[in-house]
DNA sequence: TTAGACCCTCAACCTAGGTTGAGGGCAAGG
DNA sequence: CCTTGCCCTCAACCTAGGTTGAGGGTCTAA
């Protein structure tokens, strides 16, 4: 059972020193104990809850919600309905996000495909060439090169 | 072959207008035309790259990045080296992203077990007993119900 | 010929999420 | 006893990515 430093923690999660101290600013860190002068003064228990925070705000969570969940978690177990429909929406949240992350990348790989084809300079010149003509079909200016 | 408003681009990928015009100012659109009156002409062409944008934002690129990524574009077939090494260090940033996102949304089910087990109650009362018995022994003021 | 629905620009404003710097305190080692 | 390296607060500043509103033009249908 040991304690922490603020340069501990910042190690530890790979965060700067001021961002953590943004974090206990804006509420996500109300467990965070403080010594005789007044520094921050980190348990096991408080690294396992940053854990949580970090896991939630690398899905994406706005910090005011994480806050939220954080104040539930205070509260004690009759929160656990509330923290529950939290995390469930949350999680809902992440899948659609991962999808979306899925199919752009897929779009993205097929662009990449298209580079390393063989003929690809043809292909692209083929392509300039489409809008070249349908820009000029529409009489607008072309700012492709050509 | 068509051309569509504003209006029409804004509803097919689902953006305000506001912000297709501000893509536009920040020099991501430079390949779209006007009409006499000044108003943006968008042709089929145009919503091909400007869904390769909202891929690319999806994914996270910075709208810094994607405009270089246009411009890249705009130049014609010489600029496809350039454009691969943009999309492949891309496509790697992602492929991190979607890791992280998995990792963290697996301790996310954890946590929502936990919740949901028959004595999640108990469990948290017995992590709520262990951090109060850790801030007791180190001597520092537990902010937890108790 | 006027109302409604479009379109435009430009400048101001906004939120989230931090970062930076000034000004100051405590403690250990030389 | 002083330098180095931690820690602190508070206020200012910053970037990204938009949004909003004033002020004004065009076109169509009643």
């Amino acid at each position: 059972m040991s304690t922490y430093t603020i340069k501990d923690v910042a190690q530890q999660f790979q965060l700067p020193i001021s961002t953590i101290r943004y974090y206990d600013e804006k509420g996500l860190l109300p467990f965070v104990a403080r010594d005789v002068h007044g520094n921050r003064v980190f348990t096991d228990s408080d690294l396992n809850l940053i854990k949580t925070i970090v896991c939630l705000k690398t899905t994406g969570m706005p910090l005011k919600q994480i806050r939220q969940y954080i104040q539930l978690c205070l509260q004690g177990p009759t929160s656990i309905p509330q923290r529950q429909a939290l995390l469930a929406q949350h999680k809902a949240a992440v899948l659609q996000q991962q999808q979306a992350l899925a199919q752009a990348l897929q779009e993205i790989e097929v662009k990449l495909n298209r580079y390393s084809a063989p003929n690809a300079v043809g292909m692209i010149q083929a392509e300039l060439a489409y809008v070249a003509q349908e820009k000029a079909a529409l009489d607008l200016p072309n700012a492709f090169a050509h």
